[in-house]
DNA sequence: TTCTTTTCTTATCTTTAGATAACGAATGTA
DNA sequence: TACATTCGTTATCTAAAGATAAGAAAAGAA
């Protein structure tokens, strides 16, 4: 697990042996089992997650419903809203499978940030990452029917569909349980012609 | 333009006069004029945009049809995939109205960066915010239908609604012009009974 | 195992979005 | 000014999504 680690540290900056005893000593690997509950809505928390093996999902309760909005799998990171801004969050955050997670409470990453300005870059780089995929994502969502949503999953993230229920799904995919069963009964029938 | 730069950058770090003067002596405001196109499709460009005035747009292009993904206005920033992924770019960017730009090349970034940690924690928690803040744009998408969407941008960004053309603003929320048209349509017959 | 709960599918009905065309209004250009 | 283009609305038709209910299959718990 620490070596998966540092492998995907290394994508952004050298660490050397004592930068990584220095991480190792923050002791920030947690097991944890499928159906927890990491993060409550109007809980006011501060950690953030990296997934090492496992998934973890985000999802609010609007009139009752649950809705999923993303899904974190291996070498993904979620810091919450709340955590930056200060609010009670918005939505839950639970875990889907058993899991290895990093979690690092905001207050310490900051002071690690301040002694070892290789991580702020790290940080930096990922977090622009990050984002400059999220907006890939997010235009390629807004550009796409649902069906076309469906099929791009299948392309770009297979496992999901295979690791996750399908009603959690479909409201990652912006519709209904139903619409999405409909839909792939769809696609089946017309592959056949 | 430039108090406006520093008053924003002072929500993140402090800098003093001689910092200032480095950033100032960068020349990085650009006035652009509407419709001047700063990023074409396939283009392998290193510039990020932070608009001071006016409003920039991304669009795609896709089966010869305009897909307009977002707008950028006051004090937003845009870094296209293309910079960081060194790929020719897959949408266009233009400039919706006359606009005073900060425009600036990744490589000399990266050394402001390297030169002045403190440039480097502001990148970090800009984008940090910027991507918790698109996170939750997504999520509030994806849980929304095109109406609640339209009403939500009404109350967001009712700016947005003045300034932008309407079929623009219609691939924005994820629907055709005709549907965007029908809708507004639909809302004022309702807010009628 | 048995029972319960969760998950997925299917069917019906209603609502709304997409495709296309036509029209008037606004905008831009010669 | 006259003309062309762009833009927004409306109407029609089709296709697909939402709401709801019912039932089967799978998963989980006693």
């Amino acid at each position: 697990m620490q070596e998966l680690l540092f492998e995907f540290i290394s994508k952004y900056i050298t660490l050397n042996e004592e930068e990584k005893n220095v991480l190792l000593s923050l002791d920030l690997f947690r097991s944890v089992k499928k159906g927890t509950t990491l993060l409550n809505e109007g809980q006011n928390s501060k950690d953030s997650y990296f997934v090492l093996k496992g998934c973890i999902r985000t999802y609010y309760i609007k009139g009752g419903e649950e809705k999923t909005t993303a899904f974190f799998t291996e070498m993904e990171a979620l810091t919450p809203p709340c955590v930056t801004s200060q609010t009670p969050s918005e939505y839950y955050v639970s875990c889907e499978e058993d899991a290895i997670l990093l979690i690092s409470n905001s207050d310490t990453g900051e002071e690690v940030n301040l002694k070892f300005p290789k991580f702020e870059i790290m940080c930096r780089k990922f977090s622009e990452e990050l984002l400059a995929k999220e907006r890939i994502n997010f235009d390629e969502f807004k550009t796409s029917s649902p069906e076309q949503r469906y099929l791009n999953l299948i392309q770009k993230r297979p496992d999901l569909i295979q690791r996750v229920p399908q009603h959690q799904l479909a409201s990652y995919l912006g519709i209904t349980p139903v619409s999405l069963s409909r839909l792939r009964a769809r696609i089946i029938v017309n592959n056949k012609n």
